[in-house]
RNA sequence: GCCGGAGUGGCGGAAUGGCAGACGCGCUGGACUCAAAAUCCAGUGAUCGCAAGAUCGUGUGGGUUCAAGUCCCACCUCCGGUACCA
């Protein structure tokens, strides 16, 4: 009884997979052949194993991938582990045990889930992030950005090299150059403040870090200044920005990453702070000079996008950090603002952001001159204002900015509309009664010699006008941050940086790379890796024969900070290319032959920063010529989320009654109360007790009481994960990958349902049944299945479903394509005669999908002759698709009245001869008159009648 | 608040402006069986009707069109992201 048996099949052509290196991608493309380079996200590899979120977005790939290679394309398709990072450290700390032991556990453990799915994957080039070899050319990369300035004028990153020294610079000796270098080096030192934990005595990334809290254990966080690595992204955000326009990625992630990247054009103005009584004097000594980079010390500068609202500036606030704070401050306001920002500076960014509270702040007592009314006002400190963007001051215009409107309804400050607002805009009086503030575009009023031009319009023309009058320049700003790039973690890519030391042990400030046949830079073996309880990296409890290195007669000390988790992951897809090259990151023919990546396939939660910050390192690269491409990944899809299976909520009493979910509410401690206040709890409900009344879900057995119905993230506390490898035992490999992709669009998101699986191993077992005999004693093909030509019918079925297949895998559309090989299946298995070119072509175009029953199907229909995976994709005959008959429906006033028989290319004269002999049409059109015939040729015809 | 995405049978979903609900799950009935499972066949949006058939129907309200799930306007709900960037 040869019945379809996917726990002895999959393992058997897995196997034989990996010993023929079917998949094994040569070194170039083969000549003459198109290539494709198919890249997935590669995982990072937790305790939990795979995911069945993580097949999903591989399955699609490793279609994408088989159906290329049958068509005849050189595929690159290559799997990885992202394998540095924290659960590896934590583990550790907990167990003692070394993090590279329970990582590369976790990676062979990962390696058997994906091997056991059958993913092509050419395994030789699997890489993971953590190995010696491959974090080598990660500290090689690093170094090629130190090594790097971004020369502004050309938008170009430089060797450091390269970079012009001041001769003021130049004069004053070698320390003064290095240092120079150093400031303008992409990758350089600052101080930032860090999330320091004293009760855990570690420092922690800002994902641990929930409300000021460490995520475990709750302990209060504070942040503190440590010496930092910082990564000049910033200096790319334009091309970073203008780089998304020729990308063929979603259009929400281009503007996710336009919006992180945030550029904004208005301009900076210097408002003088120098008195009253002086302004006319200064004003005049500015006239027609530009505005230099460094404001003077008698202005406070400003950004703004808003010029056009200068007039209707009627105060400045200034960020608490800002260092003109103390020098404005008056002796009177002195103590206010002092204790202001004391209490700021407690605040993380995230508390000062977060929520829409109310804004706070407190004059400093002086004031500035508004350059275009003459008028002094008032300067504020306030923490809506952020130090670290634009000048960290701004002009505030309450009437057309929501945020200082807000600000001086708190604090009384004058509120003057200088934009009016349309005619026909709801709020207009009170806006220019200054009692609303209006953001849009319309008429500038008591703006001087600007009134009555549209504000759009002015903004450029009030900005050349300041500019001549040497008080503004145009300025672009970014919200892009520089990449704060160093973590006081072990379990991490050490810096290939040496710190020099003077003759007694003092760093002198100076640095020097690594010397590039000293890489890489391994991790020393520590005793313990427990905090040591201060806020400096756990490298620094390394044996000193780690730590100090001596070259050249010079001692150093290590840099004991570790690179960030994206680190690795910025270039995996460039190592795949060149696995194993000991000379070089990548071979530059190989890098010329496969870049970039045609495809790439990953979940939204790397839209923004992984995919940013990838394409930063790859325009490094591009600008120091170790990359041919000025962009990394050509095509993006995000695969949607996979939730858990739907789940059925309902409410009770302490006493057990039910109470109806529409009654239900959250009280102020956020406990679930019923209309009465009495405390309720959250119970599942199963599936059959359950049934649908109007739009909602009720109990059978008490239609009153409404039910939730609803699909969940998957997490183990909700106990909803789905395991793989319990769905491979339970369903096979083949119904894991056609079962995710029959769910649904692949970049949906969408719930599980175990059912579902069971349905589409239900069409496996079927297309089994339609090849093989089951009730012959061994593996052979059934008596149905013919050496004889399809007939007309199984004709249109066959090559209908090679052309639906093939163009709907060339468009990722996996559900259809799925969905059409179903039908196939349907039509045939009700056929007594199963042409063998039939059955072979439909195994063909199963094998992408469900590799293993293919390769066995064929093996039964061809006697072990080759292997279907490197099969070739069979074409359609578009001459077998016309039919001499078809169905019309037949149209009158829109509605269908019935169908007609024609010819498909039949014309609007014959079918409405057709149509009018129909007797129901005819009964339709009786005493009627036809004003007007549409008629679309093969699709329909429709009267409009009277 | 703002920015995305989505609302279609009991459920997942399908539909270049042209027959709404392909395909799958579930359910109902039938065949096979002593019986069950498995398999095969048929049916399955709602309402009315013995039937032929009719009417309604893609979140809501309006509009464009011979024709709207699809296009336009206004709104509602859900999901995801984001948080004072001047």
């Amino acid at each position: 009884m040869p019945r379809y048996n996917p726990a002895e099949i999959e393992p058997r052509w897995q196997a034989y997979w990996e010993r023929h290196k079917t998949f094994a991608t040569d070194a170039l493309p083969k000549p003459g052949q198109k290539k494709r380079y198919i890249l997935d996200m590669f995982p990072y590899p937790s305790g939990d194993g795979l995911h069945v979120g993580h097949p999903e977005g591989y399955t699609a790939t490793d279609i994408v991938s088989r159906f290329a290679r049958m068509r005849g394309e050189s595929v690159l398709h290559p799997m990885g582990f992202d394998s540095f990072g924290l659960p590896a450290e934590e583990h550790a700390i907990k167990t003692g045990e070394h993090p590279r032991v329970q990582t590369y556990r976790n990676i062979d453990n990962f390696t058997r889930q994906l091997k056991m799915l059958g993913f092509s994957y050419d395994w030789d080039r699997s890489l993971a992030t953590t190995d010696e070899e491959y974090f080598r050319w990660t500290q090689a990369i690093f170094l090629v950005i130190y090594d790097t300035w971004f020369d502004t004028e050309r938008q170009v990153g430089r060797p450091i090299a390269e970079l012009p020294i001041p001769a003021e610079v130049a004069a004053k000796g070698a320390g003064a150059i290095s240092e120079y270098q150093d400031r303008h080096r992409l990758a350089y030192q600052d101080d930032a403040l860090v999330n320091w934990c004293p009760a855990l005595g570690t420092v922690l990334a800002n994902e641990e870090v929930v409300d000021g809290l460490s995520e475990r254990g709750g302990h209060p966080v504070q942040r503190i200044p440590l010496r930092q690595w910082m990564l000049r992204i910033t200096a790319y955000a334009e091309r970073l920005e203008a780089g998304l326009e020729g990308l063929d990625w979603p259009a929400g992630i281009k503007k996710l990453q336009r919006d992180w990247i945030g550029r904004s054009t208005g301009a900076e103005v210097d408002f003088y702070i120098g008195g009253e009584e002086t302004f006319a004097a200064w004003q005049a000594a500015r006239r027609g000079k530009p505005l230099g980079d460094t404001p003077s010390n008698d202005v406070l500068r400003v950004y703004t996008t808003r010029p056009d609202t200068l007039y209707g500036a009627t105060y400045m606030v200034i960020a608490p950090e800002h260092p003109l704070v103390e020098r404005l401050t008056t002796q009177g306001q002195s103590a206010e603002v002092v204790a202001y920002r004391q209490q700021a500076s407690f605040k993380s960014d995230r508390e000062r952001t977060e929520g829409e509270k109310a804004k706070t702040g407190v004059f400093t007592g002086s004031h500035a001159i508004n350059p275009v009314t003459g008028r002094p006002i008032p300067i504020w400190v306030a923490d809506y204002v952020l130090a670290t963007y634009g000048t960290g001051a701004i002009m505030a215009v309450p009437a057309h900015d929501t945020r200082d409107f807000e600000f001086a309804v708190a604090y009384g400050l004058p509120v003057v509309a200088v934009i009016e607002p349309p005619a026909d805009f709801d709020g207009r009086d009170a806006v220019m009664a200054g009692q609303a503030c209006f953001v849009g575009v319309g008429k500038v009023i008591g703006s001087g010699e600007f009134d009555g031009r549209d504000s759009d319009e002015v903004k450029s023309a009030i900005t050349r006008r300041l500019a001549d009058a040497g008080l503004a320049r145009e300025a672009i700003n970014y919200k892009l941050r520089d990449w704060l790039f160093s973590r006081q973690r072990f379990w991490g890519e050490p810096f290939p940086v040496l710190h020099e030391l003077d003759a007694a042990g003092k760093p002198t400030g100076r640095k020097r790379a690594v010397p590039d046949d000293q890489l890489p830079v391994r991790l020393p073996e520590l005793a313990d890796f427990r905090p040591h309880g201060r806020p400096e990296p756990p490298l620094e409890k390394a044996a000193e024969d780690w730590l100090y290195v001596t070259i050249d007669g010079v001692r150093y000390k290590r840099e004991t900070n570790t690179m960030p988790q994206w680190a690795g992951s910025c270039w995996y897809y460039l190592r795949y290319i060149d696995p194993r090259n000991a000379g070089r990151l990548v071979d530059t023919q190989k890098e010329r032959a496969w870049m970039p990546v045609d495809l790439y396939v990953g979940g939204a939660e790397h839209a923004v920063l992984h995919l940013l910050y990838s394409r930063f390192w790859h325009k490094v690269l591009y600008d120091r010529g170790w990359v041919s491409t000025p962009e990394p990944f050509g095509r993006l899809i995000n695969q949607g989320m996979i939730l858990g299976e739907v789940e059925f909520t309902g409410y009770q009493t302490e006493a057990g009654d039910w109470v109806s979910s529409r009654d239900v509410r959250r009280d102020a401690q956020s406990n679930r109360v019923d209309g009465k206040g009495n405390v309720v709890k959250a119970v599942q409900v199963a599936e059959e007790d359950v049934e649908k009344s109007g739009d909602n879900f009720v109990l059978k057995s008490d239609p009153a009481i409404r039910i939730d119905s609803r699909a969940h993230k998957m997490s183990k506390s909700r106990g909803n994960v789905v395991n793989p490898d319990a769905v491979v035992r339970d369903y096979g490999a083949d119904s894991l990958r056609l079962y995710e992709m029959f769910m649904g669009p692949l970049e949906a998101t969408k719930p599980w349902s175990m059912a579902g699986v069971g349905g589409v191993r239900g069409f496996l077992d079927r297309v089994w049944r339609m090849i093989v005999d089951e009730r012959a004693d061994a593996l052979g093909l059934s008596p149905a299945v013919v050496d004889e030509p399809c007939d007309a019918e199984q004709a249109r079925v066959l090559h209908g479903t090679i052309k639906k297949v093939t163009e709907d895998t060339e468009g990722l559309s996996f559900n259809t394509a799925i969905a059409r090989m179903m039908e196939f299946t349907n039509h045939f298995t009700r056929c007594e005669k199963r042409p063998r070119e039939a059955m072979e072509a439909i195994v063909t175009l199963l094998a992408p999908y469900a590799p293993h029953i293919a390769e066995e199907l064929w093996m039964v229909l061809r006697g072990g002759e080759g292997c279907v995976s490197l099969r070739e994709w069979p074409a359609w005959d578009e001459a077998a698709l016309v039919q001499n008959e078809i169905d019309l429906p037949v149209q009158i006033n829109g509605k269908v009245r019935g169908k007609i028989f024609v010819a498909p290319d039949a014309d609007e004269a014959a079918v409405t001869e057709v149509a009018r002999r129909d007797e129901r049409i005819a009964e339709w059109l009786g005493g009627k008159s036809i004003v007007k015939t549409i008629f679309v040729p093969g699709r329909l015809v429709n009267f409009v009648v009277k």
